[in-house]
Parts: structure tokens; sequence; C-alpha cells
DNA sequence: GAAATCAACGTTAGCGCTAACGTTGGCGTT
DNA sequence: AACGCCAACGTTAGCGCTAACGTTGATTTC
């Protein structure tokens, strides 16, 4: 009989969580309009938007986010991937960027690659199928597919913490070239000869590596060869005592100064030094990258490279919103760095003594 | 007329990303044997099975998230929040969880709450609103609201590096209490007696209070105060030195040893002490916490007790799962943590000269 | 050899929301 | 008074997939 249907109201089944169904019923309007109200769109007067509002609250319902991304067509997830976590650049560069999507109301979806393109590839893959509504990269040193990737399904997608001339969509960092260059002419001004450059293995880090080019090229100017260890472990404090152990050992052609791939390895190498009796920076000029917190507190401040990390990390969010949202924005931005000289490498020029 | 709609067929326009009709329309089923074949359910055969995907491979057709986590009712994200992600411990849980969960084909939604408690009720809502397949919180203490927030939604959800009776769902842990207890004891056996803590601000890291808790209950015993001091900043290198130093000017009551929040910390004071001229640990002792990688490669490495955090990670990243998947598990996992007696406290007990 | 059984599929009905378009009624215009 | 216009709603048709329940034909059972 047709009565049973109405006997047993079809509609509610105690459902746990409300639906967007559920407001429009109590405040007697369609979902449609309990749509508009919830996201804040016009079409809805300021009293029934109030009286929606309160529903929605008293019944604690929320939007269920996979239905808004499906029927939108987009997710309000971001996808980043970092080389690693570990790593105060990135932990900056994050938190930077973090109160900004915070506010926005986006999700971050974060892998670290570990330096592996194979993962980064396999990642990005997988993070499209959430159709996120933007997808952030470390550095500009991506593989083929990738690009190909991110370009065709027309994901705003960031570069962020290096740059360069043709970017997946957009980017913004530090020209570490120049800056390797910064830090040669800087050296060599100071009258250093012999610089060594202390790693990690190639490939592994592509931003160090255009420092350590850019270091090559000024440094190419007196006719100087820059000595290379690279560490096959993390840049850590362990891996910068080890690797100085080593060329401390050089005894015939000791470099006169030793430039770390950041802080935390310059750290290890002066404490090395000191441990072995050379004095810094009479006997070895030390420097370091980034300008890394714990240098603030240091007895003796390393010479090194201010990155603006938290200024990256906001410009960034702030410039991908702007693309997500369809404005037109600049698709490459590089972020000013400054060399802070501590006291890690001699005050003014001075006549090395001959090797 | 009629014809209209047969000239422009109206199924296929230009898609961009291929849908699952796309590829029943290739191989010549239905949507819903693809669907069965590319999730590796039964109920097609083999061959039909390579053929289905063969064709998704040539297409380029991934299942849309959106979609799968809306039909569904619940999507392949697991929700993680940490108080912070420059620090080594939970950059490790991080990285111990994060193969587990990726070969299970789930994506980590990461948020940092800096230890705010306001902050991470916040996002725990909004992670509701994904549905997400499990959530993961870092330590035990956790406003009421999200306790039944998580509960009520009854999502999975793991509560890591912390432990106690009543779970919000399940936990893997340490019990600090005992650690704490642990390094007391150990101290009281070495002969110290005036014991300082050194950590950050009450209620910033609830687990270190535990650890503090139990170092004091154990002090007790020999009748000894345990002093306090309390960093406004990161417990860093750098928080450290400066504690230290505010402790080493206490020349009335010097401690004879010093516990500090971590090994960071630790190695800040250690630095601080051979900085001042005080002999390490003749004069005095100094403990850490975690045994993190800097300690394997110091001159003199620190006493310290190691949490297996990787373990900790990976079990439970493991439970969860297994939780997820409907199977009973246990509800709490406490992971047991072990004294590395270094070189900055004394070999064996000794007679404190009176203050 | 008829009924029962069971892989291997297909059909139907949503999941919970939004885009796009349709409707209504009040107000201004000439 | 007839018309147009425009907020302020409602209706319709999906977004792309899966759960649950058919259907079918070949194999098994006694």
């Amino acid at each position: 009989m047709v009565q049973e249907s109405e006997q047993t109201p079809a509609k509610a089944p105690p459902a746990a969580t409300p639906r967007i169904q559920d407001v429009a019923e109590l405040t007697g309007v369609s979902i449609m309009t309990v749509s508009r109200a919830m996201r804040g769109v016009e079409g809805v007067s300021a009293t029934k938007r109030a009286e929606i509002l309160r529903a929605a609250k008293r019944l604690g319902y929320r939007p269920n986010r996979n239905a808004v991304s499906l029927a939108a067509s987009h997710s309000t997830l971001i996808g980043i991937s970092l080389p690693t976590l570990f790593n105060e650049v990135f932990a900056d560069i994050l938190d930077g960027m973090r109160r900004t999507f915070d506010m926005a109301g986006f999700d971050l979806v974060i892998d670290n690659s570990d330096y592996d393109g194979q993962r980064e590839e396999a990642w990005v893959e997988r993070m499209i199928d959430w159709r996120p509504a933007g997808v952030i990269l470390s550095g500009v040193d991506h593989s083929q597919r990738v690009r190909e990737q991110l370009r065709g399904s027309n994901i705003p997608t960031l570069e962020i913490w290096d740059q360069q001339d043709d970017p997946i969509d957009i980017c913004v960092g530090v020209n570490h070239e120049a800056a390797g260059a910064m830090i040669g002419t800087h050296l060599m001004a100071l009258g250093y000869r012999r610089p060594a450059f202390v790693g990690v293995e190639a490939g592994r880090d592509p931003r160090a590596e255009k420092r350590l080019a850019g270091l090559q090229r000024a440094f190419a100017e007196s006719g100087s060869q820059v000595m290379v260890r690279r560490s096959e472990k993390h840049a850590s404090f362990e891996a910068g005592m080890n690797e100085t152990i080593v060329l401390l050992g050089a005894t015939d052609q000791r470099p006169d100064c030793i430039c770390y791939l950041n802080d935390h390895m310059a750290f290890g190498g002066l404490s090395t030094c000191e441990k072995f009796g050379i004095a810094v920076p009479d006997g070895m000029g030390i420097v370091g990258f980034n300008g890394l917190g714990i240098n603030a507190v240091l007895p003796k401040p390393l010479t090194t490279v201010v990155t603006p990390r938290l200024l990256m990390g906001s410009m960034g969010a702030r410039l991908l919103l702007a693309r997500i949202h369809g404005a037109k924005v600049e698709r490459r931005v590089v972020v000013p760095t400054e060399l802070f000289p501590g006291k890690t490498t001699q005050l003014q020029g001075f006549i090395a003594a001959a090797g």
C-alpha cells in the first residue's frame, strides 16, 4: 500500500552527521539557498543568511569537503613537496606559507621526497588525482614528466626556493648561482686563494650545486680551483665535522677557506678547526649559508648568506593564492639575499701565504 | 529535429582528463567492471582485468579521488597534527610513518599547531570535514572538545609519542614520567644531589613536564629539590646556552647536574660549561633527552635517554592502518626507552662536595 | 537431468554538494 | 497600466565514482 512510505518517513535515517538538506528543512528554504549562505556568495538576504547560519550552527552542520570538491571539480587541498622536513630552510618556508593558506581555508598535503626525483614524480601523479587547488614544489629542477603533468592538468603550480626563466607556472626563489658568486667575490677580496666547498653528493641538492658553480666562476678570475668534498650523509653538523677532518688532513694543499652547504655544516667545520687548534679566521676562513637561527648565538658568528625564508614562504603563498583566484601574477620572483660578514672570515684583505 | 543530438554525440566533450566511463567504452564493459578492476577487488576475470588495466594505462586514466571519497563515504587522507616540524623527534616519527601510509595509498594532511590547543581544535574540526581515514595527534593532552569530536565522528585516531590508559582511540608512545624517574635514579646513584632541569614554559611541552615530574619524584627520595629553568624560546641549542648561563651564575646554589629537555639544549649547555671553564662531568653533569643524531659524533657524547622514534612511527602507522581496516588492536602501546650513559655524567658514584 | 550454485558481469540508486538556469514578485519607468 | 529589471530565491542536472542488488550462463550436485 501507498501508506507504508508515509508511515516510515524515508527522509531521515537518524543521520549522525547533518547534511545540507537538514539545514534546509530546519530553516524552510531550499538547499541551494543554504549552500549560498554557507559559502558567503550573494543571492541571499541578510536576514535569511543569518537565520541559516544559526540553524547550521545549532545542528553542527559542516559541509562535507569531499562532496564540495567533487561538485566544484577541484578540492581545497594544496599539495606541497619538500625534499626533507628535517631542515630549517624548508621548515621556515613552510611556516611562512602556512598561515596564509590556513586563513584562506586550504589544507596542506605534504610529502617529502628525500631528494628523490622518482618519488616526486609518483607523488605529483597521485596528488593530481585529488584535483588540488594548487601544487608547490621545492626548487626548479623537476623531471620533464612532472612539468608536463602539472602543466597539462592546468593546476596552479609554485616552485619555491630556487628560480629560473621558464618555471612550470610561477616561481619565487633565490638566485643561488649569484649567491655563490657573491661569496666567492667576497672571499677573493679578503685575500683567500685556496677555497674548498663542502656539500653533499651531486644531484642530491641542485641548489647547492648552483652555489658551487657561482663560487667556481668567481674564483676562476684569480685562477683558483675550488676543492670539493661531498658527504654521503645529510648536510648536518656531523657531516660538516667529518668532511672538514678530511680537508684538514690534506697537508700538501690545505685550503685557506671552506664554504659549506649550510650553517649547520659550517658550524661542524668551525668546531673541528678549533678542536684541531686551527685558528679561525686567521688559519682558516669558514663560510656557511642561510643565516640560520643558530648563528645568532654562536660565540663566533659565521660568515654566511642570509636567505629570507619566511618572506619567501608568505610571498609564495600569496602569489599562488592570487594565481588560484585567477589573477595575473609575476611568473618569476627573485628574492634578495644578503652576505653577513661574521667572525669566521678575515675582516679585510690579506696577502695569502704561498702554499 | 531529433537528428541534432545524433550529429553531435553528446557523450564525449573532448575531455582533458579521462573518466571511468571512457575506459569502460574503450574496453566494452560496464563502468562497474572497470571500477572493480582498478580497485583490485574480485569479480573480474583475469583476462578482462588485464585488458581494462591496459586500456586505463593507455588513456592515462586515474580515478578522481574526490569522487572516490564521496562515493565511499570516506577519503584516503590521514590527518596528522604535530606541534612543530622543526624538531628531529617529530620529523623522525613522521618519517617512520610515511612509508607505511605511502604504500597503503594514503596521503598525509599535515598541520603544525605550534603547541597551541586552540589551533589543534580548529584543525581537527576542519579535518573531520574531509572524512579522513584516520587522524594522528601528538601526545595525549588534548581538549575535551577534540576528544569528543573525534570519538563522535568515529574516526580511527592515533595518539603518538606519549601514552595513557584512556586514549581517544589508540596510542603508541613513551612513558615520559618513568623516563624522567629513570634519569633521576641514575643521577642519584652517581652521587648527584643538586639537580636542575632546563625546559620551556609550562604547558608548551606536556611531555617534558611529565619527565620533570618523574625526575622530581626520583630525587625526592634523597630530599633534593630540582631547580627549574624555563626558556621562552624553542628548545634549541641557543636556548640551552642561555638558560645554562643563568644557572651557572647562581654561585650560592649552583647545581651539580643539569637535565635538559632534549639533546640540542643539552649540547648548548655542554658548550656553555666548557666555555666557562667548568669541567664536565667532574664539575657538572649534563643529561639530554632523545638520543638525537648529533650525539653520535660529539667528541663528548651526552648522557641521554634514547627514544625509538622511527620504530614508534612505523608501529603507530601500522597499528592505525589495522584499526582503519577494522582489526582489533591494542589500545595502548608503551615503547621502551633506554638510558645511554655518555661522557657528560660521572662513570660511577661519587661523594658530592658540600655546597 | 532438474535444481542449486557460483563466478562474472550489468543496473540502479545514490554519496552531498554546486553550476546553471528558471521563477517570482516588488519596484521604477514612461 | 504595461513593461522591464533585478534581487532573492527554487529546480534541474550533474560532478565521477561505489554499494548493493540484479542477471546470466556455465558448472556442479545427487
